[in-house]
DNA sequence: CGTTTCAATATGTATATACATAATCGCCGT
DNA sequence: ACGGCGATTATGTATATACATATTGAAACG
């Protein structure tokens, strides 16, 4: 298979030569160092660069334009393309993800935290029978200076028990969940809805603004994990799903 | 560019070998004819079939084991994978069925009927890159005497010609489309949205009243189809999608 | 001065070839 | 029968090469 050692990023991995300037030049547009519009070395550079044949790059380099990374031009070279906020409704989105994919700088930051004995409300949400240890977090997802989305947690302490422990100030659950807990079922809601005080407060939007709604219910072998609820202002964003692919 | 003459569903378009050979086995999977499990030809006998090179081929068969219609194992074959557990979202659109769902008694009325040559919009909506005739259509979905969702659709009639002599007065174009034309690809877009005056309008909602918007492209054999808008207002309206997660 | 033409250039697609890798089948010896 | 070993086979990745196509920029022309 024609293999090469790369230091990667995190701990040597063996990559194709392919997927390292797939990784590269992702890296690159997604970090930010080559900006939207920036337009990236020609095939020929990249085959001396990387010392390979420009069908190798060129493979690569297609990649990147079907996942609409890049842009191609005949004659002019290929252009990193303005990012559009999607999300594909059937992964479990990582709200990171999409936001640099966007090339802004994430961060998270928690409101609140409570630890409490489920009532009424919580296990209608989690689609618990008896009462038990919950966690009710509250946090802001940051896309730059502004917030991007406001997460509402419920966490089955009975199921991750761990999730006890932390204080997740500036981590997200979401994806410390999805390290620890295998989930076996999901299921979203997605809705519009009218920004009340609370919300409109957080995203530093109008009360009354349209907001949309994604709410997910997640299961591990049976017992209720998570309930959580995402609301984007609007105008951020649109949720895209396809169907049959087009690969990236 | 090696480019091939082919004799399409609609206008002979030119495709590239590639994508002549992605669609064929695409058409074969979605259709039901090769069925999950089976092995599809070996790329030596897509060689021969084609009469291409192996490189080229396995362009291709790489590219469907990306989009997940495909498992290739090696010495074994490629083999047509379970379908992923995607239907969740799409199925969802018989507007009629959640009506009903809901107790309620269902109609559609139709609001304008324009035939016209495409447009910039129109085009750039379905994905068109050359001018051609579409039929643009609008109408209500009642629940009860109630509006339950406004919906704006485009069709591209030299995919369906058919569609250019039906009126759609009282019958929805949605199940109209899907018992004739096969679609092998959807795109969904899903938002918030404050409702302008036109919308306010057709639902009897206050204007700036979030609502629900449902977009779906949906490509048939590489062609687009129809591009669909629907505009729920938001106490009417939510989207479930249940999914179990699929290795992959 | 504007327009037409043409060559240069970067990408797009295809070829033939080569060797690596993983999985399977069948042979063999115990 | 059983377990191991090598040959076979299909895929995976890479090479060098060739020609097509779109677009740009500059030269040639009226």
């Amino acid at each position: 298979m024609s293999l090469v050692e790369i230091d990667d990023i995190e701990g040597g991995e063996i990559l194709s030569l392919h997927q390292r300037i797939l990784s590269d030049i992702r890296e690159k547009i997604l970090s930010g160092a080559w900006a939207p519009g920036h337009r990236i070395p020609f095939e020929h550079e990249l085959t001396a660069h990387y010392n390979c044949s420009r069908m190798t790059v060129n493979k690569a380099l297609s990649q990147l334009a079907k996942a609409g990374l890049i842009e191609r031009r005949r004659r002019s070279g290929s252009f990193v393309r303005q990012p559009q906020s999607q999300a594909a409704v059937l992964e479990l989105h990582d709200i990171r993800i999409e936001v640099e994919a966007l090339g802004l700088p994430y961060h998270y930051e928690r409101l609140e935290r409570v630890k409490r004995r489920s009532g009424a409300e919580d296990r209608a949400l989690l689609g618990l029978s008896a009462p038990g240890p919950v966690l009710a977090l509250e946090g802001l997802h940051f896309a730059g200076e502004r917030p991007f989305a406001l997460e509402q947690r419920l966490i089955n302490l009975s199921a991750v028990a761990e999730a006890g422990e932390e204080e997740f100030l500036d981590i997200a659950p979401g994806p410390w969940l999805i390290g620890r807990v295998p989930w076996s079922e999901a299921e979203h809601r997605i809705r519009a809805m009218a920004a009340d005080e609370t919300i409109a407060d957080a995203l530093d939007i109008d009360v009354g603004a349209p907001c949309l709604v994604v709410e997910r219910r997640t299961w591990s072998a049976e017992h209720p994990v998570t309930h959580v609820r995402f609301v984007y202002p609007a105008e951020s964003h649109t949720l895209v799903a396809r169907f049959t692919p087009s690969q990236g």
